[in-house]
DNA sequence: ACCCCGAAGTTTTACGTATAACGCCTCTTG
DNA sequence: CAAGAGGCGTTATACGTAAAACTTCGGGGT
């Protein structure tokens, strides 16, 4: 009480409790059991409460050596996804005690030469997308045990992985279109190097390619709505057989289909049927609801953290491949008669 | 180099350069203009860089006794709303130096009894969104520097405010319609207690009741695309006469009415006009567009966190409200012919 | 010849915590 | 009754950094 305006520390618990630091540091974390007496403990817990003591993070890191903090490395927290990976990464940390920071990549936020340099707190460890692939190198050079997001396992920099069986809602969503009969199939594909757009594109074409008869065309085009719909809009007017269906990368870039097509006066699904792949809000709020693939954010979030736990203590995490579901809505249908 | 496994100290550099440890601590601080030659500075900078040193900032922040760390508290993360304020905070503040932890409020994570328990950095100051107000209390608790957004002035436990400048938006909104002609009106509004919706109510309301002959019917819905259908559709099907425009309070209360008007077979905007709030990537994934007031998340980020460093620093903060904007889509326009 | 001054460092200390190492007192046990 | 053995604490120390206080040394002014 001799300082009135700085915030108490265990020395002055201890003074309070008429005990000294060390049995305050004891019996606040819970390792007094044969060391302190029950009355003692009390008494010592009554002090910190009454003065409203909270123990300093800085010293307790700078004693113990670690931090119980974690890095999450994302794109961009601009999208409803990666607000989802945050929430369940978040939510498991949580549970185990350790705090997420977040390193949003590109352009968004600090010096891209030295992400950590922005996280004033000291880590324990780093869960990055593959989407953020720039800042790898830099992480690497920090020897923190890392957890990559949905990466190629074999080039990964020898790090554990967590991925969405993203292949296997590819294959899922051009299964559904085959089966109603489509062959004709332009696929609007991201733009962006990573390689779970590489995936979707490799199990897209491999499936459509399997079946006789099929054209399959791509359009690249940034996951922005406009830039998306000019894209298709192209695509779409080229000359050749005109696709029965439109696959795209991403319910954004369905978003921006949808538009094209509207603007070509073309009818879905009656002239032409179109998937998406992500399940955002977006995609039940387009006319007509959207077919896509659902991807469980926070599920995957909450697994890739997990998995960064599990390195953290030594185990060996969880490698299995974590589900996704066909949602089937009203965006397709069958092709009509030619 | 005597133990090859731990991270290097500024002693191992201050070893490695032939100087003291403080030397080090100098040359580095950038504090050694008249205290160390610069042939010295240069070698002990050369030995840093070699050895990879990277100050320990828990050491750091446990003698400076702060943490150039601060807490963002926000509803929740998984809207593009306050992904985009995170992102626009987080840049101001690494321009100054500082970090953002998160501290999604909610269901989200952590016990909400105690927010930083959660947050395993030490924290210079808390950013807090008024939608979050359960936090609020225990944020008082710690004395530590705290800026709202959005929030009632007056009410808000004595600290500064950084407030966008809703009522203008809903007032525009309310003379671009009145403008068109409409005098029955349907507000939905967002069933969330917060002072931000209070205001659209309240602007709207005064502005509308301020012309004669028009009529104002209100429906709350929690802000759920399906949700805010269901309760559009009861509010459009009861008896009195049929409003002429739906004003939402936010982008996504809009999609439902869209979904609540094409079951009700009623054309946008030749039946009936709809209006929005927030100008989410969601507004012009709408057929038709969807005319809305745009906030800019980003720059009510920034100004947020600009207040707060002003705070942190002794300074008055900036209180101007941010303005918004009126933008004019396709979902607006005269009422039909009765 | 003396003192003072500035340059160029070094030594020392403090930040708040966790825990290893050490006392002391009482009770049991051979 | 000597010798542990717990029970109940305390004292001392280390974590890595920043910075205040001190040292040393070679001029310059008077």
């Amino acid at each position: 009480m001799a300082r009135g305006s700085t915030r108490p520390t265990s020395r002055d618990v201890a003074l309070a409790a008429g005990v000294s630091q060390a049995a305050v540091s004891l019996v606040l974390g819970d390792k007094w059991r044969g060391r302190v007496s029950e009355t003692t403990a009390q008494r010592v817990r009554e002090a910190a409460r009454e003065l409203g003591y909270r123990p300093n993070l800085a010293a307790r890191n700078l004693r113990l050596g670690r931090t119980r903090t974690v890095l999450l490395v994302v794109p961009a927290l601009t999208t409803e996804f990666f607000a989802g990976v945050y929430t369940g990464a978040a939510r498991v940390a949580a549970a185990h005690g350790f705090g997420v920071v977040l390193y949003p990549s590109p352009e968004g936020v600090g010096p891209a030469r030295d992400p950590f340099a922005s996280a004033q707190a000291a880590l324990d460890g780093v869960l990055a997308s593959s989407m953020a692939a720039d800042a790898l190198t830099a992480i690497r050079g920090d020897q923190l045990p890392l957890v990559m997001l949905d990466s190629d396992p074999a080039g990964s920099l020898g790090a554990a992985t967590v991925n969405l069986d993203i292949a296997d809602g590819a294959r899922q969503l051009a299964d559904h279109l085959l089966g109603l009969g489509h062959r004709h199939f332009l696929h609007l594909a991201a733009d962006v190097p990573s390689w779970t757009f590489d995936v979707r594109a490799h199990a897209l074409t491999t499936r459509i390619a399997a079946t006789p008869g099929t054209t399959l065309r791509t359009a690249p085009a940034p996951i922005s709505i406009d830039e998306a719909r000019a894209a298709a809009e192209t695509a779409l007017t080229a000359p050749g057989p005109r696709p029965t269906a439109v696959v795209c990368d991403d319910d954004k870039l369905a978003a921006g289909a949808y538009k094209a097509l509207r603007r070509l006066g073309l009818r879905i699904p009656d002239d032409i049927s179109v998937t998406g792949l992500d399940d955002l809000a977006l995609a039940t709020a387009l006319d007509p609801e959207l077919t896509t693939v659902r991807l469980d954010a926070e599920l995957f979030g909450e697994r890739g953290m997990q998995a960064l736990l599990d390195v953290l203590e030594g185990r060996t995490p969880d490698a299995a491949d974590i589900p996704v579901h066909l949602v089937v809505r009203a965006s397709t249908a069958p092709p009509s008669a030619p």
